[in-house]
Parts: structure tokens; C-alpha cells; sequence
DNA sequence: GTGAAAGCGCTAACAG
DNA sequence: CTGTTAGCGCTTTCAC
């Protein structure tokens, strides 16, 4: 059997309810003027018929495709799985659909951008990605609104919504002194990012306030992967010429696990008894019996549906507005890879308070 | 500024490129007859204009739109966040989409497809989620071939890949039995899905092979994830009334890892000197320094590979096969979540052998 | 409330 | 090789 053999449009359904073409369609489209009796006439057709509208037909008047294109550029990186799903869950509720764009980790996404204009999407989001100011533009242009999730692009007119990454990163350095360390150590992720940049920046920042000199904080990249992290700690840790840091932030969770197991198993190293650590992003995977990471939580549904309020998709005559970017503060866990300094009263991040704003939006 | 204000068409392209408008649409379709030099006129001309083929138009005739409908009921899975990725990999090497459809775990996703059918999608893949037979012959209809990962509707006409689950929980019970235990416990998945049940019972099947008798082994359900398994591996071993089991089988790797922290660290046990664990599915996470699971390794790429062969894009002419279902042979992966029984040569499952065939497809 | 008719942006014969 | 001409399946005026 052909493919495309039987699929039965308007005028079929049409011809057998004995009404116009224009009827069908209206018996489809919520809100248009149509008799009781005539949809119903029409609803039976179709169900006999096994019609379902063609949206694609429909989305060439309408100018909507119900689209919406997800350009992501690290999908081994738990957090982006769960941002992944949490769009796909709350956009669906509002009957639109994602349509996935993988782009090499810290790759270009520009070429990705040409094959989302072919598809005529909605609106587009870009996470964990890197794009041209003139991708953005040419978007604009076509009246194609995108938001940068967890990202942002310095002097571009293109809108971001993030977590206030400089400020997550003096939050750590603010636990870390509280915990008494005076030798730091950084693992960072994508340097042309600025999510990494930002964080490793707050961080630095609030530790050269309390005299800590540059010198003292050892850096490596970890290519924002668990691997990376852990190959990254070893070589951290092994270089007998430094004296050995006593605390670690790697700037997001996934990179902290792969530390510390690599400090743990391979190091034989105790945390945080022998060496603090520290992550950021709150991904579940951290909150687990053989991590109790301690990190920066990015409240994640705010994140969304700002990011959603921004695409303002249900009004695509609003036009685009000159870019925003209002960074959303995240907040400390407190779990157990930082000791909790005497006599301190830390806000804990026990699971009641853990699942305020985390995981599943449902 | 309104959206949509300056999408050119073909049309404005042709009239600056002083060319018809069907030569436009030669020179963006491969293969078709043009010449070189008006190809370049057109395409400086798009240029000018920042003109991208409308594919969405173009799929109205040429009934191909190049999208892949990937429904997916567990995305809180990293083996089905791995599978996502390859597929969205490998379909864009091909210049195609995908389209994502999620569903609640276990939910029914005859409701998912009709949105499918909405898209004109130029085949679907389902994974970890049920499906009546009903759907999956109204695809048939309309010529959309339909193929069901790692699942299959027992007497259904529709395709599935899947890896041999039940010979995999053999391979299981074998490994178990070989170093010695003597009494076994669960941890199933979705008590609907085929996946589940057949590691299930090919597991049992092997034991009861060897004389095991059925109330000799445990079972819970884990509900396919990490918190469910953490909880059910504490009911198992908290009970005191059964003897304790030697060796415990999670269907799946993430609840595997759920119950060894659940047991390590909340149980106090070690593993494997005090219980052997055993998971399914290989995915990287298990292979990390504090689980070493041993487990069976599902050929993701060669099911993926298999999957998008019977969904046979290329060909849309080629109509739906009547529905096959190969089931792709894993195998067992040692690591140290299983004691090596002494004298017994097994094969190793170290990393060199562990990038055969897993991981990233590029 | 309903039908007729004119497109949406593109591809696919069909002549030339 | 190139232009002309029909549609693809649907929405949307516009009369009635």
C-alpha cells in the first residue's frame, strides 16, 4: 500500500456531511460561527473518515505553525534534559509542539538557525548554545521572536532569561570563606559561554574582596561534562607543586559530580572533610545519597515561563520587543559537601524546601 | 514592528532575480535541471532578501515534511534522554526533525498520536509509552510509518526494535547463579510495558530453570525510576520477615543506581560483598565510579539504525511493511556490582570493549 | 450561520 | 533549461 494512499481532507468530510468545505473548517476552528447542529454533522464525517485538519495546510493562511524550535547544545548535561522537558510539557499544554535542534556542544548554532526558518516555527529558544548577533537579527527580521535560555549575548538586541550567574558564583565564594578555606580551585565549562564566565566572574569577584589573590584559585576547564570534571579534578589534584586547594566550585552540578568521584575514588579523598566542593544548577542527579551536593539552585519555572512570557506566542501581532535580559537570582542549597561553619545559621536545603521551585513544573 | 512583516517569497526573489519563480525553486531544489548561472542569480538574489524556502509550503505538495515525531513517556530516564539525542543526531544528518511528544510515564499516548497525525510527520517513533492498536492502524492508514522502540503490542501489525529483553534477563539470572545466589529480588518497571515484563521473565525463567522456586524471589515495583527504586530496595530490605536476598536485578539501570544508594547508604550494605546488583540497559551514568554496575548492554545504535530503516524515510512510495519485530540480541557487561566467581573466565566488560557500540553515534 | 472564491508559498507537470 | 499553469489543504473575506 502507497504511503498517503487515504488521507481524507475537508472536502471529503465535506461531500459527506452534505455542507461546504468552509463549514468543516469551522467546525475545527474554536470560537468560529457555526451552528450546533452543522458541527455535529461535520464531527461525524470526520470521525468516520479518520480526519484529522492538516495543521501544516492550515498554518500556510494562518501564518502559525504551533512550532516551536528548541536549538539545545548539550543534552549530556542532565539540566538540559530536565529544561528540555519541562518546555515540551508546558508547551504542549498550550497545544504547541517542540521541535529539537542539537548543536555541538559550544559549536555555532547559526547553520541550526537557517534550518529553523525553513520550518517557519513560532518563536525559537536557544539553550547551552552559542549564535551570531546576525542570526538574531535575521529572526527579527522575519518577525520570529527567540529567547536565549541561560545565556546571553553582550551589546545584542536578542532578549536572555537567565540566573544571575555572577551572583550564584559569590554565593559559593560567600559559603566557601564561611567554611574557612583559603585555597580555591575552579572547574569551568564552555569559556566562550557566558553562563561559565559569569559564574567563575561572581566568584573570583567575592573572593578578591576578602583579599584572596588570583593566584590562589587554580583553574581548569571540564568541558561542562561529567568526563571533563573528573580527568580536570585528577590533574588539579595531583600537581604536588600547589598547595592543595581546599575548596572546589565547578560551575555546574554535573561537572561537580564528576569530580568528586573522581576525587573519592580515585584520590581517595574525603568530602567534605578533606576538600570542599561545590556545583551549581541544583540538578536532581546532585541532591542523591552519594553527593548531598551543595550548590546554587536556578529556579528553573521561573526560568521558563519567563522565558515563555517573553515569547508572548499567543500574540504574534505584539511584534518583538527590543531585547531583555533580566537575570533571576538562584539560591544556595545547603546540602553536605560544604561543612556548615560553627555557629552559623544557614538557610538548609532540606527536601521540603527542595522542591519548591525544581524538576517536573507539573 | 508586526511579525511577519518582510518574509520574502519566491516570488520576490524571482522578480529581483529577473527569473521566473519556478527557477527559484529549482535552485533550492537538489538535482533539479538549472543552470548554473541563473542558480547563482537566484541565490545572490536570496541572499539580498535573506530568503529561506518555506519547507512547511513546500510539504503541501511534495507530502514530505521532513519531520519525525519522537513520543516519549520517560524522559527522567537518561537511557531515553540518550536515545532522544542520538535519533534528533542522526535524523538531522539526514536534513530531517524531530518533533517531540511527551507523555506521561505509563500514560496512553493515543492521545499524543492524533496531535502526531495533525503535523504530517513523515513517520513516528514511540518509545516507553503504551499505544492501542487502533492508533497505531489509523498510521497505517494514513501511510505514516509507525515504529515502536524498545516496546511491542503483543499481536499487533505495527514494527517494533527492541533488544532481546528476555534473553538479557537470562543473561542476568546466569551471572547471579554463577556466583552463587541462592535467594533474588525485582525491581520492575511500568507493570504494562512489554520492556519490563519480558527482562522479568526471562530473568525468573532461568532461575526456575535451575530449581529456584518463584517465592524465592522478590519482587517490587521501582515504577522505572531512581527515587522509586531507592524506595522499593529499602521496603525489600527492611522486611524482616523474609530471608534476606543475595542478588538483586533492577529491570533498568537507573533504578539499579536508585537501589544501591538506597542500600548503601541508608542500609548500610555493601556491594557486592553483601548483595550483588544487577541493572539493564548500559547507559554511561551506570558506568561511573560509584556504581560499576554490571548489567546488560542494549545495542542502542544498532536499534536505532534498525528503527530508522523500517521507518525507511527515503521511500515514502515504498508503503508500510506489515509489521516486524527483530528483537536485537545485548549482552552481559561485568563490572563489580556482581562478584567474579572464582575460576570462572568472563568476558570483561572494561571500558576498550565498552565503546563498541554505546554512547554517542558520531 | 453558510457557501463561493481567492489565496497562503511552494512543487510539478507541461510545453516550449 | 525555462516559464506557465495547476493544484496541495486549509482559512478567510465577502455576499447571501
Amino acid at each position: 500500500m502507497a504511503r498517503h494512499s487515504n488521507r481524507s481532507t475537508s472536502f471529503d468530510v465535506a461531500a459527506l456531511a452534505g455542507v461546504s468545505q468552509s463549514a468543516v473548517s469551522r467546525a475545527f476552528t474554536p470560537g468560529s460561527s457555526i451552528a450546533e447542529e452543522t458541527r455535529q454533522k461535520v464531527y461525524e464525517a470526520a470521525r468516520k473518515l479518520n480526519y484529522v485538519p492538516n495543521s501544516i495546510a492550515s498554518s500556510l493562511t494562518t501564518k502559525r505553525t504551533n512550532i516551536v524550535a528548541l536549538i539545545i547544545g548539550n543534552m549530556a548535561n542532565p539540566f538540559y534534559s530536565h529544561v528540555l522537558h519541562a518546555f515540551s510539557q508546558k508547551l504542549q499544554e498550550q497545544g504547541r509542539q517542540v521541535l529539537i535542534f542539537t548543536v555541538d556542544p559550544g559549536a555555532e548554532s547559526d547553520e541550526a538557525i537557517l534550518h529553523v526558518l525553513k520550518y517557519q516555527v513560532d518563536g525559537v529558544i536557544l539553550t547551552a548554545a552559542q549564535l551570531s548577533t546576525r542570526m538574531t537579527s535575521m529572526c527579527h527580521d522575519r518577525g520570529i521572536p527567540i529567547v536565549l535560555f541561560n545565556r546571553y549575548i553582550p551589546g545584542s538586541d536578542a532578549s536572555g532569561v537567565r540566573c544571575d550567574n555572577a551572583a550564584g558564583g559569590r554565593l559559593i565564594a560567600e559559603a566557601f570563606l564561611a567554611a574557612g578555606a583559603k585555597n580555591f580551585a575552579m572547574i569551568t565549562g564552555d569559556p566562550k559561554g557566558s553562563t561559565s564566565q559569569d559564574r567563575v566572574r561572581g566568584f573570583v569577584e567575592r573572593l578578591q574582596e576578602e583579599g584572596v589573590r588570583r593566584s590562589d584559585i587554580t583553574e581548569v576547564g571540564g568541558q561542562s561534562s561529567y568526563e571533563g570534571a573528573f580527568n580536570a579534578a585528577l590533574g588539579i589534584f595531583r600537581d604536588k607543586d600547589r598547595s592543595r586547594p581546599e575548596a572546589l566550585f565547578a560551575i555546574n552540578d554535573i561537572m561537580a559530580m564528576g569530580a568528586i568521584d573522581a576525587l573519592r575514588y580515585r584520590l581517595g579523598l574525603r568530602i567534605p572533610e578533606d576538600l570542599m566542593v561545590a556545583g551549581f544548577d541544583d540538578i536532581p542527579e546532585g541532591r542523591r545519597a552519594p553527593y548531598q551536593l551543595t550548590t546554587v539552585r536556578q529556579p528553573i519555572n521561573q526560568m521558563i515561563d519567563a522565558t515563555l512570557s517573553i515569547l508572548n506566542l499567543d500574540d504574534p501581532s505584539s511584534g518583538i520587543e527590543p531585547g531583555i535580559d533580566q537575570p533571576i537570582s538562584g539560591r544556595l542549597i545547603w546540602r553536605n559537601t560544604i561543612p556548615v561553619p560553627a555557629g552559623h545559621r544557614w538557610e538548609t536545603g532540606k527536601e521540603e524546601a527542595a522542591r519548591a521551585d525544581t524538576g517536573s513544573s507539573k
